[in-house]
DNA sequence: TTGTGTTTTACGACCTCC
DNA sequence: GGAGGTCGTAAAACACAA
């Protein structure tokens, strides 16, 4: 089937202006394939209301631009075949333009622009799959800070109890000496009483002392 | 009805491969 | 150098809220 005739069919009211568009290529004389022109240059189309001032435009509105939509029955064929194939050889183009009445260059543009839809879509969901990812790592980050955060209150609180024993050890051996010393005068080697403090008696060695150093100094490192 | 945003069709420019 | 790819974009077609 013609495909001006089937777009006709569908779109009605579309084939006229579409007669009317035409392209002028390389307004500008260069060759398509210049790379010493880095520079885009933007291709100029009619638009839809003018008319063609010369023979060129009037060849060009004869031939070269329908854009016509294409049937659902085209569309699922092309995306049957899109399924199987992505890339698009010059024989396959022919069959599946002269199975569904299309032009091999419609074809092609379509599974160009399919190609690009498709690769638009991956992109998307790669993204969504990388935010879901970082999204896991930053709540097990808050996580982790949260616990470094309790563990340090506890560190802080212990750090305090540990100073508080450590004054109170301080006063218990200001009034050992004293006592110590009247007491040896009258017994020589007679036991240290600490009970009255409830301090235990390893307390009063001074590898216990030296202890409490290292940690205290171990936490303000810390 | 109309303005506006989205999708689809088509193409130019440029790139890559054979 | 040609064929066919990507990329960016124009313009038609379409959807939809106001």
């Amino acid at each position: 089937m013609d495909q001006t005739v089937l777009s006709s069919q569908v779109y009605p009211n579309t084939i006229q202006s579409h007669s009317q568009c035409i392209i002028v290529n390389q307004i500008d004389g260069s060759s398509s394939g210049d790379r010493s022109k880095p520079v885009k240059r933007r291709r100029k189309r009619r638009s839809r209301g003018s008319s063609a001032t010369n023979e060129d435009d009037v060849r060009a509105m004869e031939g070269m631009f329908k854009k016509r939509k294409l049937t659902d029955e085209q569309v699922i064929m092309l995306e049957y075949s899109f399924e199987n194939e992505h890339k698009l050889e010059s024989g396959r183009k022919e069959k599946i333009a002269g199975e569904l009445s299309l032009d091999p260059r419609q074809v092609a543009v379509w599974f160009q622009n399919r190609r690009a839809r498709w690769k638009n879509k991956k992109l998307e969901e790669e993204y969504a799959k990388l935010k879901s990812q970082h999204d896991s790592v930053v709540l097990a980050q808050c996580q982790l800070e949260s616990q470094v955060l309790k563990l340090t209150e506890q560190l802080s609180e212990a750090q305090n109890e540990i100073q508080k024993l450590s004054e109170r050890l301080v006063v218990q051996e200001t009034s050992t000496n004293s006592s110590s010393s009247s007491l040896s005068a009258e017994t020589n080697d007679a036991p240290t009483d600490t009970t009255n403090y409830n301090i235990p008696l390893y307390m009063l060695d001074n590898s216990y002392l030296q202890n409490i150093e290292y940690w205290d100094g171990l936490y303000e490192q810390f």
